[in-house]
DNA sequence: GCCGTTTTCGGCCCGACTGTTTTCAGTCG
């Protein structure tokens, strides 16, 4: 079964190989593609069960695209893809992941100097043979050179964990906004959009008058390793992690249309732009121009760009072009769960749980100075045998919970347990005692290697077990360490909807889990959701704007995440699901 | 290769930087 992913993906090769085959010239043709993988990737219903008249009635894929569509699906190949590939194998493809080798020089290299790949690149740099050819210079083979040095640490394609990236933008952006003259510092690019990894990190700097003085003081900041280019208005660092950190420096006036521009993503902009040229109008980072007067319409605010534009504002981790500019400019974006919201958190951990660090005391405490109306406690179950909790150690939980209950009125305390999946999809403890549980999370702890198949009918048996009320962490993935399990989603989807059992979008930003682009997968669908923290820290319930962000790119509203409904609404279907 | 409240043909996103080609092409974000 060919997925969309595997159709996309194939289209987005397309188009890269496209790049190099036919140059920037005909860039449109490249376009074409890259437009068409997304209409794919974002397609409603599986384009492997679709007609030629089908897949043409999509946005961004015509007549040609769709024949090869139908090509991959039938045949596994696409024969224009096949032959681009035999003639750019990948290690010639790497010259372009060289900074500032594109595919025009990449060509010129093969052309003039015979260069097949990188160790040829550099082999023709010793002999300096790459200032005889046209445009190039003693300086450009430097440059070259230094970036070939650098690979290692900045290549093109190095993508940080969105984890590591934020703590690095906390930490860069206080250090700007401490500098004098600045009057605001933030985070754009993929770590606005919430990208659950990021290229380079995008700062803008607000600030009155020229930069100069700031890019200097940019220069100077300890976390800085080594300065890449600066200038007046914009600089871009490394990091001592190698991540590339680019800063502007725009003036108040142009916030707007700086944020706008800097937070992209590009294909968003693309349509942005599109829509402005109709207008008879142009869009960049200092502003929405009338391109006859000059005058500037709009640059100062977001929303007043977007309203010129005739569009209701786009929150940032909707740019992506998936719909999100049709559905702003008919005034129908979808509602968006939102850290208010969330009423209670119903996976949290105390120290009954070998790796949980506070007291149930304290964890109430905290969760009771959220405001929650509701809170699950879910120590980890016995059959994790480092830190699991022994019937006994649970009664008397339980029994501690009752007289805390009485300390906390308007938040309804309940009793659960972090069950483990084992690999026949069974769980800790016998049905009995799992019944004087009030709420069950069940999550996949061991075993993150069998096949989908095994996988995916493990963790529909633990949905339909009563004492399941939702599944934790649902890949396991950990963001640039372990991948997740493999799972057939549309069969856990169709299982969700089928048992009620809730998906638990896990808060952690080494998590993330479910997927944000899973979660795309089931928009249209009536699964449910929990967000939660998986707190084992007091500090960690503070965790939820991750999750909640998460959520949001994967375009969740708040009536499908059950922590959203009021406490009667909430006890109601949970009581409801524990019968079943 | 795709698309159409000025179009079924003629367009298709913007600006800065760099190096070097004395007027611009390539790369990048």
């Amino acid at each position: 079964m060919v997925s969309n992913d595997d159709v996309a993906a194939a289209l987005s090769d397309l188009a890269a190989l496209t790049v190099l085959a036919e140059g920037s010239p005909q860039a449109f043709r490249v376009r074409a593609y890259e437009n068409a993988a997304r209409a794919v990737a974002g397609a409603p219903g599986s384009v492997a069960d679709m007609t030629v008249r089908e897949l043409t009635a999509l946005h961004g894929i015509g007549e040609a695209t769709a024949a090869k569509i139908r090509e991959f699906v039938e045949t596994g190949h696409i024969a224009k893809l096949d032959a681009l590939r035999e003639r750019f194998p990948p290690a010639f493809r790497d010259l372009t992941r060289v900074p500032g080798i594109g595919p025009k020089t990449a060509l010129l290299l093969r052309e003039g100097l015979g260069v097949e790949d990188v160790d040829g690149l550099r082999a023709a740099l010793e002999r300096q043979e790459l200032r005889t050819l046209p445009g190039f210079g003693a300086k450009s083979e430097e440059k070259v050179a230094r970036a070939i040095d650098r690979l290692g640490l900045g290549g093109k394609e190095r993508r940080t964990p969105i984890g590591e990236a934020m703590r690095l933008a906390d930490h860069v952006v206080a250090a700007l906004a401490a500098l004098p003259g600045v009057l605001r510092a933030e985070p754009m690019g993929s770590v606005r959009r919430f990208r659950e990894t990021i290229g380079d990190l995008d700062v803008i700097v607000v600030a009155d008058g020229p930069g100069g003085e700031i890019m200097d003081a940019v220069a100077a900041l300890p976390l800085v390793a080594e300065v890449v280019a600066q200038g007046d208005r914009k600089s871009a660092v490394l990091s001592h992690d190698g991540v590339q950190i680019d800063v502007r420096v725009v003036a108040p006036g142009h916030y707007g249309s700086a944020a706008m521009y800097f937070t992209g993503s590009k294909a968003h902009n693309i349509r942005l732009r599109q829509r402005a040229l109709e207008r008879g109008w142009t869009l960049s980072e200092y502003g929405l121009v009338d391109q006859e007067t000059g005058a500037t319409i709009a640059s100062e605010t977001e929303e007043q760009v977007y309203r010129a534009l005739g569009m209701a504002w786009v929150p940032p981790e909707l740019r992506e072009d998936r719909g999100e500019v049709e559905l702003a400019a008919a005034g129908e974006m979808p509602p968006l769960v939102a850290e208010a919201d969330l009423r209670g958190d119903l996976h949290v951990h105390t120290d009954l749980s070998g790796d949980g660090r506070e007291p149930l005391e304290a964890m109430l405490a905290a969760a009771a100075a959220r405001g929650y109306e509701y809170v699950a406690i879910t120590d980890h179950g016995e059959d994790l045998t480092i830190n699991g909790a022994s019937r006994q150690q649970l009664r008397a939980q339980r029994a501690q919970i009752a007289r805390l209950q009485e300390r906390y009125p308007g938040m309804r305390i309940l009793q659960g347990c972090e069950l483990n999946i084992a690999p026949d999809g069974s769980i800790d403890y016998d049905p009995e005692f799992l019944e004087e549980l009030d709420w069950g999370v069940a999550s996949v702890h061991t075993a993150f290697d069998l096949d989908q198949a095994a996988q995916t009918a493990r963790v529909i048996t633990a949905m339909e077990n009563p004492a399941v009320d939702v599944i934790g962490h649902l890949t396991g993935r950990m963001l640039g360490r372990r991948p997740g399990i493999d799972l057939d989603f549309e069969a856990v989807f169709a299982a969700a909807e089928r048992t009620g059992t809730a998906l638990e979008v896990n808060c952690h930003l080494d998590r993330l889990d479910v997927p944000a682009d899973v979660l795309l997968r089931a928009r249209d669908r009536d699964v449910l959701f929990a967000i939660d923290t998986d707190a084992h820290h007091t500090t960690e319930l503070a965790n939820t704007g991750w999750g909640v962000r998460n959520a949001r790119r994967g375009w969740v509203g708040p009536e499908r995440v059950v922590n959203t409904w009021g406490a009667r609404r909430f006890l109601d279907w949970v009581g409801a699901t524990r019968r079943r």
